[in-house]
DNA sequence: GTCTATATGACGATAGAC
DNA sequence: GTCTATCGTCATATAGAC
C-alpha cells in the first residue's frame, strides 16, 4: 500500500510510527464524522477541531481532501476484502448446501456493509462529488470480486451449480441481489440492527430463488459425504 | 402540490405563470448540473451564473437550497411515479407471463433511472447531508410502492402468482432485485446506454428466477385460454 | 415583487514563520 | 510538525433601488 515501502522498511523507526499512528487517528475521526454527518458531510477543519489541532497541519499527513477519501476508500476496501476471504475459506471447506452457503455469505457482506454504512456509501455509490478512487485504492475491490468469481467455480466444479451455467451471469445476478439489499437496508431503514433489518431478512428468501434457478435439481443438502476430488 | 391552490388559482395570471416557469427552469439547470457535478456538488451560484442572474435572486423562488433539493426530490418521485403508473395500467390489461410482466416493468423502471441517474441518488440514496425529504416531496414514492403491491396482488387475484406467497416478502424481494441492478449499474457503469448496460441486461435472468420462485408451476406462457388448475 | 449590491461565516487550500 | 495569516469560493441573509 505505501509506496516505496521495501525490505528495511518493515522495522519503522519511532517518528515513522509516530506518523501512521497519527494517519490511522485521523482515518478513525473521519468515520465518525461520515457517520454523523453523511459521507460528504466530512470537513477538514471538523477533523482537526476533534484532534485538538489547526486544519493545515492534517496537509502534513493528507496532500488534500481526496486524498483522504482515497485512503478511506482503500481502508475500507481492505477491510471488507477480507471479510469476504475469511467466508471463502470456510465455506471451501463446509459440506452446506448451496442455498446455506448463500445465505452465510450473504448475511456476512451484509452485515458487515449495514454495520459500517459510511465505508458502503464510499465503496459502492459515489457520493462525493470530484472524488473518484485511485486504481490502487481499488484493487483491494477487484480481488474480492476474483474471489466471489473462484468461489462459484468452486460450487459448480463440486456440483451445486449446474454445469452448463455461465459463472460470470451467476456472479453477476449474486453481486446484484447482495448490493440491493444493502442498498434497500441503507436508504430505507439505516437505523435498524445489523442483522435483524428489514432487508436483511430477505436474505434466505432471495437465495433460495437463486440456489433455485442456477443449483443442481437436486441439491445435496443432506446427502452422505460422498464428495470425491475436493480441488479447492 | 402548491398549498392553497384552489378553484381560481386554476387560471393564473401572467405574473403567477410567469413564476412558474422561472422555476421549473431553475430546477432544470440544476438537474443538469447534478449531472456534471454529483448530485451533492449543486450550488446556487453556479445555478445563478448558468440562468444570467445573481445568487440572491433564487432565493425568491426558493427559501433555502434544502427547499430546492426538496422540489428537485418531489420531481423525480412525481416523474418516476407516472412511469410505474403507466407500466400498471398497460400490464394490467395484458396477458404477459409473470416473467414476461418482470421483465417488462422492470427494464421500464430501471430505464428511467439510468437515464435519469441525479434524480435516482436523489430519490434512492442520500447523498446531499444535512437534507431529508419533507412528507409532501415524499408522497408519490410512497403512493409508487402502493401501485406495486396492488400490481402483485392483482397478479396473485389473476394466478400468476401463488395463492400461498406473502405478496409483501414478493414486493420486497422484487424491489432489492430492481435497486441492486439500478446501483450496480449507476455505481460501476454509469456511461453505459441505459437499455444495454451490463447490469440492465441482468434483468431478464432475475425475472426468470423470480417466476420460477412465486410464480405458479405452470406459467401461462402462451396462454392456451384454459387455465387448467394448477397442479402443483 | 423582483432585482442588485453587499455582508457574514464556513469551507478547502497555500505560504511562510518558528 | 505545527502554527498564523491569507486566499477564493461557497451558502445564506439583509438593505434598498426600480
Amino acid at each position: 500500500m505505501l509506496p516505496g515501502m521495501t525490505t528495511e522498511a518493515v522495522t519503522l523507526d519511532r517518528r515513522q510510527r509516530r506518523r501512521l499512528e497519527t494517519i490511522e487517528e485521523v482515518l478513525d475521526i473521519a468515520v465518525e464524522i461520515m457517520g454523523e454527518q453523511g459521507v460528504a458531510g466530512l470537513s477538514v477543519g471538523e477533523i482537526a477541531r476533534r484532534m485538538g489541532i489547526r486544519p493545515p497541519s492534517l496537509y502534513v499527513y493528507f496532500p488534500s481532501k481526496n486524498a483522504l477519501y482515497d485512503a478511506l476508500f482503500a481502508r475500507g476496501a481492505e477491510q471488507i476484502h477480507a471479510v469476504v476471504e475469511a467466508d471463502w475459506h470456510r465455506l471451501g471447506e463446509s459440506d452446506l448446501s448451496l442455498e446455506q452457503q448463500l445465505i452465510d455469505a450473504g448475511r456476512s457482506f451484509v452485515g458487515w456493509c449495514v454495520a459500517n454504512p459510511s465505508y458502503t456509501q464510499l465503496l459502492f455509490w459515489r457520493p462525493v462529488p470530484g472524488f473518484t478512487p485511485t486504481p490502487e485504492a481499488y484493487e483491494p475491490a477487484i480481488r474480492m470480486l476474483a474471489l466471489t468469481t473462484s468461489w462459484f467455480e468452486q460450487l459448480q466444479a463440486r456440483g451445486l451449480i449446474r454445469a452448463d451455467v455461465d459463472v460470470a451471469a451467476a456472479v453477476r445476478d449474486w453481486t446484484v441481489i447482495t448490493s440491493g439489499v444493502i442498498s434497500q437496508q441503507l436508504a430505507n431503514a439505516p437505523d435498524e440492527q445489523p442483522g435483524s433489518g428489514r432487508f436483511v431478512t430477505a436474505i434466505p428468501s432471495l437465495a433460495a430463488m437463486f440456489a433455485k434457478h442456477y443449483g443442481t435439481p437436486t441439491p445435496s443438502r443432506s446427502r452422505g459425504r460422498a464428495r470425491h476430488a475436493d480441488k479447492r
